[in-house]
DNA sequence: GACGTAAGTTTACACCGTTTACCGTTAACG
DNA sequence: CGTTAACGGTAAACGGTGTAAACTTACGTC
């Protein structure tokens, strides 16, 4: 059995390969607008569907694995351009990392329905564990864990909290950088609840049409939301700057 | 050419018939955990899958006309339990509603996706007009209305508002009963696609799963997010007694 | 160099949506 | 009343899907 940090052979490195090369098909396929199916991914790699069985245990794992590697991309993306502003301002950069979450969604629906839409039931625990490691949450979470750190925005105390969301801040199954939070801070993560249920319902709403396309279009219902919640993230002071730099991000291509 | 009460001739009533069959056992399909498809719908009624064909033109068209009555259906229902509260209690209508929508979204996962996450592109107008006449949007904005009539909540003045989102409310795509609100109220129309966006955002939320089971089932999500609702729509001091129809329907078995 | 295993292939099955050609029955009309 | 056209269905077929099993080939290791 191969350590963690494994002297990877030459077939570990060729599998590598080619798990990379299963989600590079699978993205350009969905770029082009065309279906993702076990079939069209494996003749994109010059290969028969059944060979793709060596990698991925069914189709569906097949979509974890690139719904999990797209959000990771997307995330990059959000996160570069939110990296115009300086680390030390963590709103700035939680502002554009929201319009640009959003333009994603907007502009790659099918990519965000596979990502942030795609049911997971109950008992799958394995599909669970994935959501867990989500790489946009743990983007989220940690703009906020900053926002928090600058700005002091006031959280619940664990004794004002549910009994059942105490469990759940203090034991994560969240995608959360949770385990640097002190455990009397951690209703922060209520907070980050609520807000991340706000930004994705709108951008859900807004990503799959239901909605007046036109209202979608001036971006107007997503703004008035993220500005709703400028207050409990104690960013009332900055509530003009912050807006000006949300219209200029809407504003963008 | 028929007139709007033609007589219906005994084809029409037989067509008629064959549409509700469709819908009833593309229901119980559903409802068993069955896939919605083409040749089980058709085989289900005792049919080969080419004769659905004489009722709908396509796959999407079956799914939409399924969509259609699933929400009339559902919408009945949480009307009906809304209903043990009188006519002119509209608030307490509407944390029943809610909380009913929510129980159905998190129970009928599958159904919730196919009436509220189906994707609907820019382009096809079809769909967008069927989206118009969905029934539980009016339902919902209906109460709102009474609402506002009850206890008159602010709303924002036409010029207060962005051009574009005048001009939606103004002519509003959306389903709405907006004819009986007058030109210069259509502001309400803004608050409630706000509040729609807000309950919409939480439910598909928890009924896709993507979030702590713990959380979905303590409902404590939902229930914050109904309850930052109940200022705007000039609910603050009825917030004790909604409250308490809140929680009692939420404890519901 | 032999052997075991990993990574492919081919074949096959059971579905799916959709199109085409065909055929009774039914309703409408001259 | 008889003719005609529309309606509502069938069977067959096409191309597509995910998946399972058996088989082959090539690679890495002892």
């Amino acid at each position: 059995m191969p350590h963690l940090r494994a002297p990877v052979t030459r077939r570990e490195r060729q599998r590598e390969a080619t798990y990379d090369e299963i989600v590079d098909v699978s993205a350009r396929l969905l770029a082009e607008g065309a279906d993702l199916s076990l079939r069209a991914v494996a003749a994109g790699m010059g290969m028969t569907a059944p060979a793709l069985y060596r990698y991925v245990a069914s189709y569906q794992q097949l979509v974890d694995l690139v719904a999990f590697e797209l959000d990771k991309a997307a995330t990059a993306e959000w996160a570069e351009a939110a990296a115009r502003f300086p680390e030390d301002d963590p709103a700035a950069r939680l502002a554009v990392a929201c319009a640009r979450f959003r333009q994603w969604a907007l502009t790659r629906p099918r990519e965000f329905a596979l990502v942030f839409a795609n049911p997971i039931a109950e008992e799958d625990s394995e599909r669970r564990d994935l959501l867990t490691l989500s790489t946009s949450g743990h983007y989220f979470t940690d703009l906020l864990w900053q926002i928090w750190e600058l700005y002091q925005f006031p959280y619940p105390a664990l004794d004002d909290l549910d009994p059942v969301i105490r469990e759940a801040v203090l034991d994560p199954v969240i995608p959360a950088k949770a385990d640097h939070i002190p455990t009397e801070d951690r209703g922060i993560l209520w907070v980050y609840m609520r807000a991340w249920s706000a930004l994705y319902g709108v951008v859900t709403l807004e990503s799959t049409g239901h909605c007046d396309p036109r209202v979608i279009e001036s971006g107007q219902l997503f703004r008035a939301t993220l500005l709703d919640w400028l207050a409990p993230l104690g960013l009332h002071h900055e509530r003009d700057r912050i807006t000006t730099i949300l219209d200029e991000e809407l504003a963008r291509p």
